[in-house]
DNA sequence: GGAAACTATGAAAAGGTTTACATAGCCCTG
DNA sequence: CAGGGCTATGTAAACCTTTTCATAGTTTCC
């Protein structure tokens, strides 16, 4: 006799849905339905299930469920880097909505790679998540080949895609420059620097060089006479950006910085060079990052709203995808914080 | 006659390994193979597979591949937040080591609740997680339930279980707290204050103070002379509790601070209140955060080996489970980076 | 009172892999 | 040259759900 046939369900195996409709005398059917559309099974058998499924402590198989209805509930994010703190706003938005609903969020950093975020995006595919948020919209041809060829949805945020066919939840990174080169003018600063991000691939970066560079040609400022350096978003970088340019154009008398990471640099690089802030330097930075207020000066910078694109993206992949009210382009406000990093312009020397 | 039935495979359809074997002209066996054990199959078979599967941009379906194997290469990290700064060299630590080994990371914040910590658990072990990354040794009994029933790895971090049966790659808070009351009694300093993070289900918190206090007795500061502040890790809420530390007790020259997060806002405090760094007041953090070096002055603070624990969690997880040489224990150091936030004891007023 | 429309449930297939087991061909060995 | 041990491959089951379709029972309506 085939006693193993009797043995009881091993106790310490999971416990799975048939285990469920043993105990329950029903079918799995009803217990799937039970977890998922409760209200399509009579209340007492319905509750029933409940009571066992909470004794035996019962977690649903995640790749099952995935692998039958094709949605994992996983939504990828992936951004360059943490390092410098400015995606994590966004990387926590986007979680506190995600959670809530059951979602979760896995993480990928590419390095600012744009390769890199090719192998990236295979990886997710592969883990099947339902959605991917990229950051800004200069990707390779590779990249979106994969996403569309595997029906993956995305968005881009930090950025409004050109292709109004591609969802976003961003900004206009120009507008964000223009805001500083606007401010800056207002004050009568006439000799300006700009510490930009590496614009190479980086279309953040450069929207927000070129619109701080067209609106302060729209201030009678010419264009050629701003100096401009990149340098990768690091404070030791931005330090040494900025040393650079006090260094070799005694007369600037204000900055601004692609990010607040390389303000906190040239704040440094000012101190180091026995400038103060604002006197003899204004300095605007780009991101409005926590520590901004805390900083001496308080750094006057433009403020992204971060934590928003990653609440509006999480809304934009949890929304029904045949719902009416469902926005895939959110088009998000950049503004100026005035802190005392900045004041109106004074000739230096 | 079933015309459907000779329609070719929905090109517009993501390739499965059926697929990839028909055109191989081999069974989806050996597809599976190539694709795991590459060194089980002959060289040429194995080859002419491999181009079909370039060629058809094939990507394996992760849920289905968990389902069988049960192994997700999904790795879960459970963080207080983000919001601090704190965690987030950790999760880059974690993520660099995992994503060159294909895993990936899911991860979720419990907002210092070790309630919703339950629900999180959960809800990662239903995603089908091969690991998870907890912080601090300091969980419910649920949780931990949650765990163990369903047979999911978990590592501590942040801290050093006391259970030796739990893997954690760590750092003792108390000698960490240590460090910091040695080095302001070296300085001289007899009056202090302690801005701690909240110590209420937070060993590192109460570690951190716990290891401070004793070290100050043991260099002969009577424990109870010590002011205490417990503030949650803000910048505002460390100037807060700096500013009442300040205006209650005069003669205080020395504040620790749990966190460096709390340091920048106490030392707002001090500049609130006319008081120079260290001159007057020497302030120490914990941390050593990339901003540390960057204030003003620069932050005296505890380093806490953050990237190298996401770094070794990874590599604890990455191992082959059976591999003789796992480390289910790291302990990492802590050391006193000094900079320019404290100086020698001197009377106040 | 009987057809029509619902409602609650069950049976069974499907989803794409991995893997235990079987097999066929080959090379050795005695 | 029989038989044993390899190696490379194939067959088919299993993983745990969700979901389509069928069915039995109940209500509704003319």
């Amino acid at each position: 006799m085939a006693l193993e046939k009797l043995a009881r369900v091993d106790q310490r195996q999971s416990p799975t849905v048939v285990e469920i409709a043993k105990r329950a005398g029903c079918s799995i059917a009803t217990v799937s339905r039970v977890l998922n559309r409760p209200e399509t099974v009579a209340i007492d058998l319905r509750e029933r299930i409940l009571r066992i499924v909470d004794e035996l402590g019962y977690v649903p198989n995640g790749s099952a469920r995935a692998l039958r209805s094709s949605r994992s509930r996983l939504i990828g994010l992936i951004v360059p880097t943490l390092d410098s703190a400015i995606f994590t706003r966004m990387l926590e938005g986007l979680e506190s909505r995600l959670a809530p609903a059951g979602a979760s969020l896995v993480y990928s950093a590419t390095g600012y790679d744009l390769d890199r975020e090719i192998r990236v995006v295979r990886n997710l595919i592969e883990k099947g998540v339902d959605g991917i948020v990229l950051v800004g919209s200069c990707h390779r041809k590779e990249t979106l080949k994969l996403l569309r060829e595997h029906r993956v949805r995305f968005a881009v945020t930090y950025a409004l895609s050109e292709d109004v066919s591609i969802p976003s939840m961003g900004f206009d990174n120009r507008s964000g420059g223009a805001l500083a080169a606007s401010y800056l003018a207002d004050l009568g600063h006439k000799n300006l620097a700009v510490i930009a991000g590496v614009t190479r691939e980086n279309d953040r970066a450069s929207g927000r060089l070129e619109g701080f560079l067209a609106m302060a040609e729209r201030r009678g400022i010419d264009r050629s006479s701003i100096v401009v350096v990149e340098s990768p978003y690091e404070f030791s970088r931005g330090r040494a950006a900025a040393k650079i340019i006090l260094n070799q154009n005694r007369n600037v008398t204000a900055i601004f910085c692609g990010s607040d990471v390389l303000a906190v640099g040239a704040l440094r690089a000012c101190k180091d060079a026995g400038l103060s802030v604002p006197q003899d330097i204004s300095m605007i930075g780009f991101d409005n990052l926590d520590i901004a207020e805390y900083l001496t000066p308080g750094l006057t910078t433009v403020d992204v709203p971060a934590r928003l694109m990653g609440e509006q993206a999480a809304n934009y992949f949890l929304a029904d995808q045949n719902s009416l009210d469902i926005h895939s382009r959110v088009e998000l406000e950049t503004r100026l914080i005035v802190r005392q990093s900045t004041a109106p312009a004074r000739d230096r020397q």
